[in-house]
DNA sequence: CTCATACATTACTTGTTGCTAATATAATAA
DNA sequence: TTATTATATTAGCAACAAGTAATGTATGAG
């Protein structure tokens, strides 16, 4: 019978909320495997170029990502561990087999 | 590289935004421990009654939670293990010693 | 039967989130 | 320089989530 601080569910809810929506969590499972670039992404989940930008920015601000300018691309990977943590403790209760989303 | 179907990811979005509420993180944690009626539940938080009834049936209703009448008390339970594993997860990496909240 | 307690439900209002469309910026190519 | 490609940003709108207040229902006490 532990005792935490509201700050700390908070926290931990500001966590939740930032991968709890289906695109966003697309990319994260995308970025366990590698870094990719908008592009990639786009491909990938079939998501609208200005709707993916917002969501990857949101993400970055979050410093659930971080980005590299390559050229005219911008590659995005996972920065903080914890979310590439959380998104495999994921995907052991709702897939085994959970990544590399496909648009449909 | 594996493929998912979008429903799975679906399926785990769900899942999360069910969690990513402090209220419902909350009782969440504090239901690790033991079953709570809806008085424990209130008092522990601090929410207000119909809110937290509210959320309760949310839970309910997504298979998250089960109820159970006793007398003219309703004891709330995890019914589903899948999110006692994810609750612990996430304590893992927000809180080694997660649960147990008091309101402020 | 009446009252009090414990909980659920409904309606309403407000704040937040997410999407689209349009525009802006930066880099490379020609 | 101008055009093109890759990405970001802004504005506006539509959809949804959350809280409060009021009311409803069931159980047990007296």
């Amino acid at each position: 019978m532990q005792e935490i601080p509201k700050e700390k569910v908070s926290e931990a809810t500001q966590g939740l909320r930032a991968i709890a929506h289906e695109l966003r969590l697309s990319v994260l499972c995308l970025l366990l495997n590698e870094p990719m670039c908008v592009q990639e992404l786009m491909e990938a989940t079939g998501a609208a170029q200005s709707n993916l930008s917002q969501h990857l920015s949101k993400m970055r601000l979050l410093g659930i990502l971080a980005n590299e300018k390559r050229g005219q691309q911008v590659f995005y990977r996972i920065a903080n561990p914890d979310f590439a943590e959380l998104v495999h403790a994921l995907r052991k209760i709702y897939c085994p087999e959970m990544c590399g989303i496909k648009n449909k």
